[in-house]
RNA sequence: UGGGGUAUCGCCAAGCGGUAAGGCACUUGCUUUUGGUGCAAGCAUUCGGGGGUUCGAAUCCCUCUACCCCAUCCA
């Protein structure tokens, strides 16, 4: 648990307390017209985990109103998903198309309301007419139909009786609101076409903005979840509902930002596109983000979760860098996993002063993974070790094998270089060695230090396997379509070599390959005689980023410089209060919002009839009470202009603080009651008296030692905690000024 | 006649008027028979820019800027 909350879990949190709700109930509704992806999975972590963390309920709801996209494969393809991240659904899967007809009836109900319409006109009309962003719309001629005329022709919508878009049913709302979605949307369509759930029963179907609120409300759902791109279909969503009148625990909708991940793509086209296009082997492709890809890669449900956890929740469209989502399975696999020797692209090494062959003991899991289990390993006079790990001539800093440098075969012995063997054309192709009798790990009495371990394998034992190593789908981080694609993101390693035991003993799924990676047995193109692997991932590798570091990203120091735009100028009225607001002593900035601002500038006006003190006045009426205008009429405030002008006559008098007058004021927007009585009701009356002051500081500074030094020692930023905590204590009471003096003089001391 | 959102470190992200959390990435050490892991330390004098209010502003007010979403009979 993490010690702060998600802005979802908080509103939640609040809609408990508040009695809103007596349960929270989520649901997780995506369209079965696709693979889930990991954006999918961050949905479903939301939406299980809150209902979770709350003792809540989720469903599962299939979301399966169109049904030319929508099949029973990817319905399948959902439910795995969310069973393998280890969520459960409760009973049964739900269906959008289970409330076909209570959804029919709503639409029925609202023709009778006379709020929605069958409209005629043909689907280019209806486009033209909805106007533009910046333009009002018309509304059809045919919203003048009748109640029994609507009635009829939705019933013989729903009869079958029209070809496909000869109608729709439409809300009617308004044509010329500035919410495009809100311009009379399309409740239902003509599909005379076959539904993979409700078979040919219906030939209508319903819209998103109509069903998914109605099924929301039909499973008493408390909060409708989605991401931001829904949020112009909140009024919608909120209208059906307010409209219908069911109002009683409805759900209501917010909305998040939805997962993006470099290298890759998220949206179900482009996905299908690549799956289409040929361009991977399927949606179960290792390199496709979708959850069925990183399962066939070898990500584990854990690793996918914590993921979900570590990268938040908020609004901000956002872009996660892939290495987030790396850590956490490298992570995750580090204490899971055996550690075994794998060659992926072998040097010979005939081992010239060894003779015979032996087993040598070694244990799946490094000393501080605490696991237990081993196994024997073949070890022989001639063996693999990866071409990477010998050089003729290194490179500084290099650990391996070179013609001075000895290195330890992992678990096994030390051996020299004695003699390069290369081909015609100048390729190492063997390597003469010999190896140091007394060195084997666990006895080694040779005194040789080595610089490092290398992983090999003995060739008459070893197994051959194939190895697929994949790098990211996309070259470009943020890549836009197949242009993007990287070709090198599949190389596929026929002949790597495997010590025995993982064939043999099947000791797990997952395995690390010493020094290279993480390694998934592929569960679907393997077999015993064929055995096939997947590169989950890489292990983090200092080494080669020590080698070529990347291009050295020089940051741009440059501070980027902002043009301000042009501001709008004042009419001659705004400019006459302007200067007005000038010449009686108010700040350029105060004038200007105020003159800009007929509703403040008049209730600014009437405070000023009260009381004559016109800066003090001019500030609470730009800050404070612009900020409750912001929301509301000035009619409707609870507070007058001369409770106002009484408020900020007790600041003037020293009665109270500018900090307690804030909070006055707070208490005033909600209970509309008088500064005076406020300030009897709660004490607030402000303390300035340093006798009073003064050993409340010197506690707060014998509590806070680590601080005081801190302070001492130039942190003057400290002042501001010191007389934070002073004020905390006195319940915001203490005459901030002198706190501040006293303060400043005690910790001077 | 436009509307709705969002901006805090290279990437995520807390923060809700009183000391700028945390994770990833990065950089140093130390440990290590995986150049892995682990451990320790270092990474934002500043919160998109500019003003204002306040003893005190990432947080409140004004204003500007940038990006995202909306004109499917898709969801």
């Amino acid at each position: 648990m993490s010690e702060s909350k998600d802005f979802l879990r908080m509103i939640v949190e609040e809609d408990l307390k508040s009695g809103k709700y007596k349960e929270v109930v989520t649901r997780f509704p995506p369209e079965p017209n696709g693979f889930p992806h990991i954006g999918h999975a961050k949905s479903i972590v939301i939406n299980f985990g809150i209902a979770n963390d709350y003792n809540g309920h989720c469903n599962l709801r299939m979301d399966d109103t169109n049904p030319t996209k929508e099949d029973t494969k990817y319905v399948e393809a959902l439910k795995d998903a969310v069973e393998w991240l280890g969520f459960q659904w409760g009973d049964d899967v739900h269906f959008t198309s289970d409330y076909f007809s209570k959804i029919y009836d709503y639409a029925v109900e609202l023709i009778k309301m006379d709020k929605a319409y069958v409209d005629s006109a043909s689907e280019d009309e209806t486009r033209e007419n909805r106007g533009t962003v910046k333009q009002a719309g018309k509304r059809s001629k045919y919203a003048q139909r009748s109640v029994e005329e609507n009635l009829d022709l939705f019933e013989r919508m729903k009869n079958g009786e029209f070809k496909d878009g000869e109608h729709v049913l439409r809300a009617k709302i308004d044509m010329s609101a500035a919410n495009m979605k809100m311009r009379d949307p399309l409740l239902y369509r003509i599909r005379n076409v076959h539904h993979f759930r409700a078979d040919n029963k219906w030939s209508i179907y319903p819209m998103y903005d109509f069903a998914h609120c109605l099924s929301d409300y039909i499973e008493g759902v408390s909060h409708s979840i989605c991401t931001l791109e829904f949020e112009n279909n909140r009024d919608v969503y909120n209208w059906v509902l307010d409209t219908l009148g069911l109002t009683t625990s409805r759900p209501y909708q917010h909305e998040f930002a939805r997962l993006g991940i470099n290298y890759t793509v998220m949206s179900k086209r482009k996905l299908l596109e690549l799956v289409q296009g040929g361009q991977v082997s399927g949606w179960d492709d290792p390199r496709m983000p979708t959850i069925a890809g990183y399962r066939r890669r070898g990500y584990t449900p854990e690793s996918i979760l914590n993921f979900c956890d570590q990268i938040g929740i908020a609004k901000a469209n956002s872009m996660v860098d892939v290495a987030q989502l790396e850590f956490c399975i490298r992570d995750d696999l580090n204490t899971k996993v055996p550690r075994v020797l794998a060659v992926l692209d072998p040097l010979k090494v005939t081992i010239v002063n060894y003779e015979g062959n032996e087993e040598i003991d070694a244990p799946y899991y490094p000393h501080d993974v605490p696991k237990e289990g081993d196994r024997k390993i073949p070890f022989s006079k001639e063996i693999y070790i990866e071409r990477d790990d010998f050089m003729e001539n290194p490179p500084k800093g290099y650990f391996r094998l070179t013609p001075d440098q000895p290195v330890k075969l992992r678990h096994a012995y030390i051996i020299t270089c004695k003699e390069i063997i290369k081909d015609t054309s100048g390729n190492i192709i063997e390597i003469k060695a010999e190896y140091i009798p007394n060195s084997l790990s666990g006895s080694d009495t040779s005194g040789i230090k080595v610089k490092s371990a290398i992983q090999w394998v003995s060739i008459a034992e070893a197994k051959k396997v194939e190895v697929r190593v994949y790098d990211r789908i996309f070259k470009d981080e943020a890549p836009e379509g197949i242009e993007d694609i990287n070709p090198d993101s599949l190389k596929v390693i026929k002949n790597a070599f495997i010590e025995p035991a993982v064939i043999t003993q099947k000791p797990d799924e997952r395995f690390q390959f010493e020094r290279q990676g993480y390694f998934y047995f592929d569960p679907i193109d393997s077999t015993d005689e064929h055995p096939v692997f997947n590169k989950i991932v890489g292990l983090k590798d200092s080494w080669s980023k020590k080698e070529k570091p990347a291009k050295s990203e020089a940051k741009p120091q440059t501070k980027k410089v902002q043009v301000d735009g042009e501001v709008i100028a004042m009419s001659e009225k705004q400019q006459t209060l302007f200067d007005k607001y000038t010449s009686i002593g108010l700040n350029t900035e105060v004038s200007n919002t105020l003159a800009r601002d007929e509703q403040l500038s008049s209730f600014y006006e009437e405070t000023l009839s009260e009381l004559n003190s016109p800066i003090a006045l001019a500030n609470i009426v730009t800050n404070e009470v612009a900020r409750e205008l912001k929301q509301m009429q000035v009619d409707e405030l609870k507070f007058s202009a001369k409770q106002i002008a009484e408020l900020i006559k007790m600041v003037d008098d020293g009665t109270i603080s500018n900090k307690i007058a804030k909070q006055v004021f707070e208490e005033m927007v909600i209970s509309g009651e008088n500064a005076a009585q406020i300030v009897e009701n709660e004490g607030l009356v402000q303390i300035s008296d340093p006798s009073v002051i003064s050993p409340i500081i010197d506690e707060i500074i014998a509590k806070n030692p680590d601080n005081v030094a801190k302070f001492k020692a130039g942190n003057t930023k400290l002042l501001g905690f010191f007389v934070g905590q002073v004020l905390k204590t006195t319940g915001g009471k203490a005459n901030p000024v002198v706190v501040n003096e006293l303060v400043a003089k005690k910790l001077g001391e």
